[in-house]
DNA sequence: CTTCTCACTGAAAATGAATTTCATTTTCAA
DNA sequence: TTGAAAATGAAATTCATTTTCAGTGAGAAG
């Protein structure tokens, strides 16, 4: 589909930044998760969390676990890849499709519901909020008889920049 | 992810069925298409194009392959591949994604902007119409500066068969 | 303290859908 | 009719994802 080399994809929080307290809260959350399901606690997942947590993109398996080795050079792929879905499962990532064939991560604790611009030429991505999208989730789920849990909403289109480069092909 | 050995996926038309007309528009188009971009017309593209239609359904490129086998046994799974690539290149069919990991496709020629719901324990689908959704798209593209070109909206949930199911499990 | 049992880890292999390759066949304009 | 260009489909390749497996480690029970 499309080749993305190096994306931006600027993340609208509701944080400037993720405090201390934030970090202690979501470990304390996955703590919880694994005694839950009877897994234990390792250092591996709690740097792996902890690098997930200091970026505010949308990260895919793999740009995850390049930046995990930055801290931890033994920490494998796989390792990352099975953390990823606890941390899914315990509410603290989501995954998130923009269509080019990668899976994506993001933050999920302590966030408002959101959706995502993308453009199509640069692969980059903003935020952007609705409360009108939520409503109706609710709305459409009521109308067809389904227990709605979530939705997906992505508009796709061609950011200011690009246009620009479109009018203006080589500036040297 | 998601394992959907057979599913069932409503499409609410604004046609009930397609006619002989339909199909030679159709098939108009995509020959206009074809000569536009340099490409020849063929037997097994016509095959392909005519199977697409006469299903109502949201087709991967493997079920679709095996609908146009029952045509024409001969046509091999790569060229259906590539039709559909070019029917979606002329705007007769569009990508759908379920978030299943696999390509979907539905027809796009003379069909009202709608939307999709999926059950995430059987996989059907149906779809919805919001007018609200498309205005979104614009206003929000032009709040960020966008130039936009589609948008994806799909809600999850669990659809009232399912969940009679889990309340009710073995009717031997 | 020792043993035993699980879970963990990460390299490597497997999977599976999407895509490309390539030798052969077909189309179409001249 | 003919030749260049495109089409075709089986097979091979790609690539992200997922599973396997053999070795490691941590904690519980004796």
């Amino acid at each position: 589909m499309l080749s993305l080399p190096f994306m931006l994809q600027k993340r609208i929080d509701d944080q400037p930044s993720i405090s201390r307290e934030m970090v202690r809260e979501a470990q304390d959350i996955l703590h919880r998760h694994l005694k839950r399901v009877g897994l234990k606690q390792t250092a591996q997942r709690d740097t792996i969390l902890r690098s997930f947590l200091e970026t505010r993109d949308h990260l895919s398996t793999d740009e995850l676990h390049r930046l995990v080795q930055k801290k931890d050079a033994g920490i494998g792929y796989t390792t990352v890849y099975r953390t990823l879905k606890l941390l899914a499962e315990c509410g603290l990532a989501s995954e998130v499709a923009f269509h080019d064939g990668i899976a994506r991560y993001e933050h999920q604790y302590n966030r408002r519901s959101h959706h995502h611009m993308v453009c199509t030429e640069c692969g980059s991505s903003v935020e952007f909020f609705s409360r009108e999208v939520d409503q109706l989730e609710q709305e459409i789920g009521r109308r067809h008889h389904y227990a709605t849990t979530r939705h997906t909403f992505q508009i796709y289109g061609v950011c200011e920049d690009c246009r620009k480069k479109r009018a203006a092909p080589q500036p040297v």
